[in-house]
DNA sequence: TGTACATCAGTGAACGCGCGTTCACTGATGTAC
DNA sequence: TGTACATCAGTGAACGCGCGTTCACTGATGTAC
């Protein structure tokens, strides 16, 4: 039967939530719409009145995902301007490894998203574009643009590898989970400092 | 009918074969074992004569994919001792972006890994240690064991993801895809050069 | 070496199953008068 | 405000389809004598 406009509205948010979690948790294959539709509360065949297909679910999720996590990212960080280390601390941190279905969908999804069409390349690349310019406004403002973006980039993708990989190797062997984090952080660490260094600044080392 | 053991070998090793290109083209999910047996030349009938299960199959396909992932590099390096700037070159190379199909399988599966079963996740990690010690290997001599291995994982673990991303933005941007794979391997660069003064070594840079 | 027979890799039809999607229907909502 | 009716979000059965897996069968291979 029909439902107020209010209410369809949540049902609408709460189909995009369930799925955007269960994507991330599970991948797009590994779920079918009927489960994403009842973590939702509601049967299948409502779904297609929001979304005209799993593939458009998808590519809506991946943004509902990614904008929930910049949204918590930017909670966290608050009024505290965090640094460029902070942001690295948080970043390569073993709760970033071990949430995984509300975590960012660019680490949940980064493999599969290569072989998904142009819809989704076009939001992923949004995605990371956005998270590099927070990621960059944490770096001094000393420091040239061009090498600003660099090691944002940079600090970005190594991220993005180092939680996949971490999650790849948890089930059997945590202590490599855990160096894979520490030690992808720290070298991106080090290779700011050379950047602190070329501009004449003491090391923080 | 029956056939020759050293046909039934062929076979079975086409099949591996086929499965490890068309797995990480396309994800275990996005092909199916009749495609990958008709790929091989056989009926999908076959397939089971040979493993017990797809599952089963794409397993031993990541590690004969790795393995000739890393026969490759092994030839790619020869005899003539690449570097370790030698080594970032080559994989953070527009080439190992677009060689889907017979690159290395961590890149073209660290995201689905993480989903997997034990099974994966160790195959995973063993994967993951042989390449590290690898690039470990062409590193200084002289510089601190702990430091080595600190830069070989980072740099093995930046580089599927700066992999993952470049070819998940590849399709519609292609200006960012070649940024992250320049951006991340001159920030390891910058990492290594702080080791190296670290020793009291002149920088390179 | 020749013969009889067991082995088993490979074939292809068939299986049950879950998938994404469609659709006739329901009934509360929203609207026109 | 009250009434009549169009709208449409949501239901759940049904659809075709492709999937992974099984299995009776084939016939060349390998082996025992």
């Amino acid at each position: 039967m029909r439902v107020s406009k209010e209410k369809a509205d949540a049902n609408r948010r709460a189909l995009l939530q369930a799925a955007s979690k269960l994507f991330r948790e599970k991948g797009v294959d590994g779920v079918g719409v009927a489960e994403v539709a009842k973590a939702a509360g509601l049967t299948h065949g409502a779904l297609y009145a929001h979304f005209p297909s799993k593939d458009a679910l998808a590519a809506e999720a991946f943004s509902a995902g990614f904008a929930g996590s910049m949204a918590g990212m930017r909670a966290w960080a608050g009024d505290r301007h965090p640094t460029f280390e902070d942001y690295l601390d948080a970043l390569f941190s073993a709760g970033m490894r071990d949430r995984l279905g509300t975590g960012c969908p660019m680490t949940a999804s980064a493999s599969e998203a290569a072989r998904q069409g142009p819809a989704v390349s076009d939001r992923f690349a949004k995605a990371f574009n956005e998270e590099v310019a927070i990621v960059e406004g944490s770096l001094h403002p000393g420091m040239p643009a061009a090498a600003k973006r660099q090691l944002a980039v940079a600090s970005v993708a190594a991220q993005i590898g180092a939680i996949a990989v971490a999650r790849a190797v948890a089930k059997t062997d945590l202590p490599l989970s855990d160096e894979v984090l520490h030690a992808t952080r720290e070298t991106i660490k080090l290779a700011r400092c050379v950047e602190n260094e070329n501009r004449g600044e003491s090391p923080t080392r």
